[in-house]
RNA sequence: CGGGAUGUAGCGCAGCUUGGUAGCGCACUUCGCUUGGGACGAAGGGGUCGCACGUUCGAAUCGUGUCAUCCCGACCA
């Protein structure tokens, strides 16, 4: 590729609406451009990218047994209606109508469409296992797109679906796409953690995401990761707790007076207690109903892990009216600060739900709000003076220096990009979609699913977040646009014009993907662009080929090497075979 | 959805308070000069100032509404 032709134009300055690395990189070096909130054009250096990722991806499902097919992006209402998703998945899901008026929706996954196939075909024992992929365009109506490719509306996903004949066999697949996955990831030049994840509201199915870690904001999620092996999403971290005091020193129950304490410190430091000493009450709306949280004072609440318990879709903290407004219907006048689970029965027509975490179970002697303003119960204890919550799970945010519950050592905590996940599914659209197989006995059985998904551009994006420096990208060699580029300092000068040419053209005859930069601009422009856009090679042909040299350096390393135009080339050839 | 901000040329911005010819830097075109880390000079091309309505002799500027975009909090590849 001639650079003069290249449909690029890169910029002198980042872009002012972009916020983290790989959105100010990629959109300055122009390798995209916004169309609309959280939907991108992918402009030709992307498209490299992103074909050399899915590429990647191709050739270790493949190798994994996986068949790759390609559904619709447009969606009937009816499917969704079977699974019953129609109404569950809420605003991500992009509704629109034909015509006729029949509702539609744009795939945000394929689980409906890919069951519905297999039913009509997959009608016998002899046919299973199978595991089906794609990779195709998702639309997800993001609450806030934000972070260009790590979070669009419009995104591009290889999903995979398996269908097998028992737990046995879906575990068997499972463990096949987690090896599959770990050389994906691997081969895009990206360092991954797999970390057990929440697995929404469908109980006890097993998932694993597969985590690009990087200690900047662009990670969204937080994982909890121990040297013994243990690594999981914080969504779903299960913690041992440091020994902490636990039993009061009050010899009995009472009301004491706790004027203006309305947080935990100040409640602390107006008794002299730690906070472990206390039942702290939180409230929250679930899907409109009222529920109460109990957990330790010390301890936030993870809203997921709250949310699950209840078996909600959606969750927020209530708000301190509408706090107010439960206190008055229960017949109570206080505050937040004050709020306590005696006597709170019922509010906006729903009864309140009561659940308490697993850590204020074994609390003695602890302090508790009573519903009245000023004032703290003390010395309580469950049963006697206020009742356990029928439900008592954990609803706990782990938190650094807790200790892993596999070895008991401190966890440690990190910031991870989510690239992919695996899921076991079980039977949770197969029941309902009626879709079955007939086993040895001719019996009718719904298949056992697990389905697999990847995030192409976010991977891309990812690897940008991953490498990189203050000058641009730094692609891995496996997932670059080009592998290298060839620049002659002076296209006016005959003598570099031809080596540069010459050196070009050796190149492509080896299957190397080059750019010669011919364009008639200084050498200081085509460096700073070369470092933006990141090709991993630069043979730099200068003043020195009067000797017989070129200028060879690597975007990974800072030192540059005087050498001879073929053995540039040979190092570049060896450096691209190795990672086909 | 709640809270905060911003819409002026492809990108980055000024102008708005105090209404009166639409500007600057980069990018783009031509010429000259320059050629190892985003040179310089000259001459150019490109904008219904997000949109609508209103106030006014006159609106980028004032008012109302509307749309879009971005940032901070709850979900996900």
């Amino acid at each position: 590729m001639k650079m003069s032709k290249m449909f690029v134009q890169t910029m002198r300055e980042f872009p002012s609406d972009a916020e983290v690395v790989s959105h100010k990189m990629l959109v300055r070096a122009g390798y995209l451009k916004k169309l609309t909130s959280g939907v991108y054009n992918y402009l030709p250096l992307m498209w490299r990218v992103l074909k050399k990722v899915e590429n990647i991806i191709r050739e270790e499902m493949d190798r994994a047994g996986a068949q790759e097919l390609l559904m619709p992006f447009v969606q009937p209402k009816e499917l969704w209606e079977e699974s019953g998703r129609w109404n569950a998945y809420g605003g991500e899901l992009m509704r629109l109508k034909d015509r006729h008026g029949r509702e539609m929706c744009l795939g945000p996954t394929h689980e409906e469409i890919i069951t519905a196939i297999a039913r009509d075909i997959l009608k016998s024992y002899k046919q299973l296992p199978v595991n089906l992929y794609q990779i195709q365009s998702k639309f997800r109506d993001e609450r806030r797109p934000r972070f260009g490719l790590l979070r669009g509306r419009e995104f591009i996903m290889k999903d995979a679906y398996s269908f097998s004949t028992s737990q046995e066999e879906l575990e068997k697949e499972y463990k096949n796409m987690w090896e599959a996955y770990t050389r994906i990831f691997k081969r895009c030049g990206l360092e991954t953690k797999a970390v057990q994840s929440d697995s929404g509201a469908i109980g006890g199915s097993v998932s694993h995401e597969f985590m690009v870690i990087t200690d900047t904001d662009a990670g969204e999620n937080d994982v909890f990761y121990c040297d013994c092996g243990y690594a999981t999403n914080s969504n779903h971290a299960v913690s041992k707790l440091p020994e902490a005091k636990i039993e009061g020193d009050w010899s009995e129950a009472k009301i004491v007076d706790t004027p203006n304490t309305k947080s935990i410190e100040e409640l602390c430091d107006f008794l002299n207690i730690p906070p472990t000493l206390i039942v702290k009450t939180l409230v929250y709306i679930v899907d409109k109903k009222p529920v109460l949280a109990l957990i330790r004072g010390d301890k936030p609440v993870e809203e997921t892990k709250l949310m699950n318990a209840v078996g909600g879709l959606d969750i927020r903290i209530a708000t301190e009216g509408e706090i107010d407004e439960m206190m008055a219907v229960n017949g109570f006048d206080s505050e937040r600060g004050f709020i306590g689970p005696k006597g709170l029965k019922e509010y906006n027509g729903y009864p309140i739900t009561v659940v308490a975490d697993e850590t204020v179970k074994d609390l003695k002697n602890f302090v508790i709000g009573v519903n009245k303003k000023d004032v703290h119960g003390v010395g309580y204890n469950w049963g006697t003076d206020v009742d356990l919550p029928q439900i008592v799970t954990d609803i706990r945010l782990a938190q650094a220096g807790e200790l892993c519950p596999e070895c008991g050592k401190p966890l440690k905590v990190t910031r991870g990009i989510e690239v992919g996940n695996i899921f076991q599914l079980g039977t949770k659209y197969s029941k309902p979609m009626n879709a079955v197989y007939l086993d040895q006995n001719g019996k009718t059985q719904p298949y056992i699913m697990g389905c697999y998904g990847i995030g192409v551009s976010r991977t891309a994006a990812a690897a940008v977040e991953a490498h990189h420096d203050e000058f641009g990208i730094k692609w891995p060699l496996a997932i670059a646009p080009y592998h290298a580029v060839v620049i002659p300092v002076s296209t006016k000068d005959e003598l570099q014009m031809k080596v540069a040419e010459d050196i070009y053209k050796t190149l492509l005859k080896h299957g190397v993907e080059v750019v010669l930069d011919d364009r008639d601009e200084r050498a200081g422009v085509k460096f700073k662009d070369a470092d933006l856009i990141g090709f991993p090679y630069r043979i730099t042909v200068g003043k020195g080929i009067a000797d017989g040299l070129v200028e060879f350096k690597a975007r990974n390393e800072e030192q540059s090497i005087n050498i001879k135009p073929e053995d540039a080339a040979e190092i570049i050839v060896t450096a691209v075979n190795e990672i086909k």
